[in-house]
DNA sequence: TAATCTTACGACACACAATGCCATCAAGGT
DNA sequence: ACCTTGATGGCATTGTGTGTCGTAAGATTA
């Protein structure tokens, strides 16, 4: 018999969910969150860096999976199929457990401090994907704005997805974020002078 | 004479710069600013809400900017030209102050909080483009993604041109950025079926 | 000129986040 | 029986951010 219940990380994630569905990510304290895991203020920061990371964690393994799943497809395929089927498998295997992601999402959307967590997990997100298409034979500088993008081109899909009601391909949902992109593609090397 | 000096927000963010300059961002208090400006822990929270904020002061007028450029270009002005020249004035008019701004990225770069409220800007920055969009005439599906893309490129350019020892136009780094771009410019909706 | 309002600040208190350090005590190995 | 390891509690400390109130100089008005 353990001196103490073996899932104390599970616990205060559990306590802290329910706490931020009852009052909200903001009002909540760290105090309160042990109090109902039945652990000390000290324990929480042995397992979460600060408060809103109870809402990131596991999120660090994602950067370096999607970093090797771009940079081990051959190099026969096109960089945008690549990052398209890479996409597309990321946000199929998220959406696996819709309904726990909308809430979460939810619950970002209404903390300005989980908004601000939230980008910098995407920044590390657009990283991977950038070292990537650098492994693939990119140029660094290429990689770095392709990388970027990509990341924005997938929340901007995967939001839609968690918000519209009918369930439909994710990769349908990548096509509808990526159609406006055209506008750049046919951009070509301005003349214009300003003023 | 005045009970005060009245100067006592440039005096805070002076002191800020030099200790951030001395010591770096982080291990800098907001105790040691005021000390040297000659105020009290206080009346820093009158000026700015918090420490990071003494580098962003002046961006909360920037959106309001970009939107009403953008949605004052002539409808018959097409979409990416109007955003190529709002980014472009934008770029031109921040980098006046090239050393400047060159330091504070650098200040900026070398904190993790720096970074992350950098990020708020620029999506506060990309919101701004996806609303002049929208009043353009733009969906707003098309907005949103157009909007969080520019924004990308802007930064992309921006930083790139900080960097770069040689000054050449901002309309460079913007080609320069938007290139890599053109892969997504012809991507057809995939028949690829995954696994 | 006198009374009153306003403004920019200091002074104080407080809740909370985050971190370091040490004590404790069960479990498991030697 | 002894030692080691690991998870936790307990305590102290520093720093952030906020609420509240007092104060005195300058501006306004009578």
């Amino acid at each position: 018999m353990p001196r103490w219940s073996p899932d104390a990380e599970l616990r205060l994630r559990a306590a802290a969910f329910e706490l931020f569905e009852e009052r909200g990510f903001d009002s909540v304290t760290i105090a309160e969150i042990t109090d109902r895991a039945g652990l000390t203020r000290r324990s929480f920061f042995r397992y979460f860096p600060d408060k809103r990371e109870v809402l990131f964690s596991g999120s660090e393994k994602l950067p370096a999976i999607v970093e090797e799943m771009l940079a081990n497809f051959p190099a026969e395929i096109a960089a945008r199929d690549a990052i398209f089927r890479t996409l597309s498998e990321i946000g199929n295997f998220l959406l696996q457990d819709r309904n726990a992601q909308a809430f979460r999402q939810q619950l970002i959307d209404s903390s300005s401090e989980l908004r601000e967590r939230e980008r910098t997990k995407m920044a590390a997100f657009a990283t991977s994907i950038t070292n990537g298409l650098f492994r693939r034979g990119n140029s660094s500088e290429e990689a770095q704005i392709l990388g970027v993008v990509a990341a924005e081109i997938f929340r901007n899909a995967y939001v839609r997805a968690l918000r519209e009601a009918d369930v439909i391909p994710f990769e349908r949902q990548l096509d509808a974020s990526l159609a406006p992109l055209a506008l750049f593609g046919s951009f070509e090397k301005t003349e214009i002078e300003l003023r």
